[in-house]
DNA sequence: GACCTTAGTGTAAAATCTACGTCAATTGCT
DNA sequence: AGCAATTGACGTAGATTTTACACTAAGGTC
């Protein structure tokens, strides 16, 4: 038993991976550090997990203090429990992503954080981020790529009323790649997840487009029973490579 | 800082879900508890992790104490963290599931436990296990699911000679399915991932079945430039039902 | 050599996927 | 009022993939 004890010396926190799409770009939530260690570095906003606290509560709870968002949704992704990875002590940590929409959205720095900001994902991929944050987030994007091909998580990061084209817009965001306009309005439309809301867009400098919104009910039926939700890029390699240089350009 | 060493009084765990194959079952390692908490109980193979070890290496070191092998497939699955499913303490756990092939194998009991023995996930899935073992187990096979649809992990399943009727019936332990033979052949070959060994099966009561090995190099190349390995069941949903029925009677 | 068991194979019909071009509705400018 | 600019909406033909399905071949056993 007292050698048992010797094990009670660690920590582990919970980091979230905050997406967010805005003006065509898929961001994400980062603080500047206001304390030591990394102080004045961007990370990823987390925190130790309580003692007596779940992991899951743990991870909306620090979504909650940050962005006083509640019931979005959130995943946990991984675990990352390199033993030099905290300068403090050894502390594993769960990486959750969770999707909002930036539209809801008020940040609210708490103590922690002395700045949130929204990076595009490209930007915070190259900055030095505090700990092995770089990690945790290249692990969560590509979790997010594909699980945006086998689930509709996507509507998380859409205003409640969205056009197809900002939906397409979307997912070409997430996949760094170029889909087909038509092809993609077939085949979603084809899933029937989507209420046609019969209300059309305002003060767009030009044809208004139709409003949709996610038939959430009914894609918890078809979960129930089974579903695979699929979206193949395209095969034509030059769609693609068009893609690329339209990101670099 | 005072504050801070409040939380270094947890420990973490990691524990494995030990899958193989034989006489066509999918099958789990399960352990004896040898000692409290749960002494006596079927368990999944785990240990607290050293103050100074990889999550990784502990997985490692639990699998290779437990039946001698050495890399082997492994992979982190999901991290279980309920404040209350460990007696003893905040003790958080790592699940990663591990694929070995029964035949290389020889069960090695550790100090921990009494007794290894294999059983059938079915079995495994309706007894009672220790802390929160059912749960993970549960996860953990629904994560095998999932990766054997899109990863050829199924391969690591299996001795290194193997007939396609032999990956088939693997496929359906797996799936839970029933699948066309002709059409699973067909799909199998146009991967070309199977390397034809012109060898055939000896001693067996009827026809001889030509036996192939997995062309890992060849994955490893395909996966790097962005590959889907999947395989659907069959949309006749009376197949589906034929094959439950068989699972039943 | 009869019979039992599993191995091995092809095809046609249906479904899905891919590439692609034109007219429509609105705003803003002149 | 008319025109330019912008994005919305839509259908089809050809290619590819998926599905359902049944018979002969090879070897072992008795």
């Amino acid at each position: 038993m007292n050698e048992v004890s010797n094990f009670f010396k660690s920590a582990f926190s919970v980091d979230n991976i905050i997406f967010g799409f805005d003006e065509g770009d898929l961001k994400v939530l980062l603080i500047k550090r206001g304390a030591d260690p990394f102080k004045g570095q961007w990370a990823l906003p987390g925190d130790l997990v309580y003692p007596n606290e779940n992991l899951e509560t743990a991870a909306n709870r620090v979504l909650f203090e940050l962005t006083g968002l509640q019931k979005v949704y959130l995943e946990q992704v991984y675990t990352f429990g390199a033993v030099d990875r905290h300068p403090l002590g050894r502390v594993i940590t769960i990486a959750y992503f969770s999707l909002v929409k930036i539209s809801d959205f008020v940040i609210t720095p708490s103590s922690f954080a002395q700045k949130a900001k929204w990076h595009t994902v490209e930007k915070a991929q190259v900055e030095t981020l505090a700990f092995d944050h770089n990690d945790i987030l290249n692990t969560c994007f590509n979790t997010l790529k594909t699980r945006v091909r086998f689930r509709p998580v996507g509507f998380e990061l859409l205003p409640p009323k969205f056009t197809l084209t900002e939906l397409q817009h979307l997912y070409e965001a997430i996949l760094r790649t170029k889909l087909d306009k038509r092809n993609f309005r077939k085949k979603i439309l084809s899933m029937h997840l989507l209420i046609d809301l019969n209300e059309m867009q305002e003060g767009v400098p030009h044809r208004p487009a139709k409003l949709y919104s996610f038939d959430k009910e009914r894609y918890f039926k078809f979960e129930a029973e089974g579903f695979s939700f699929e979206l193949k890029e395209s095969k034509k390699k030059d769609q693609k490579r068009r893609f690329e240089e339209l990101l670099e350009g």
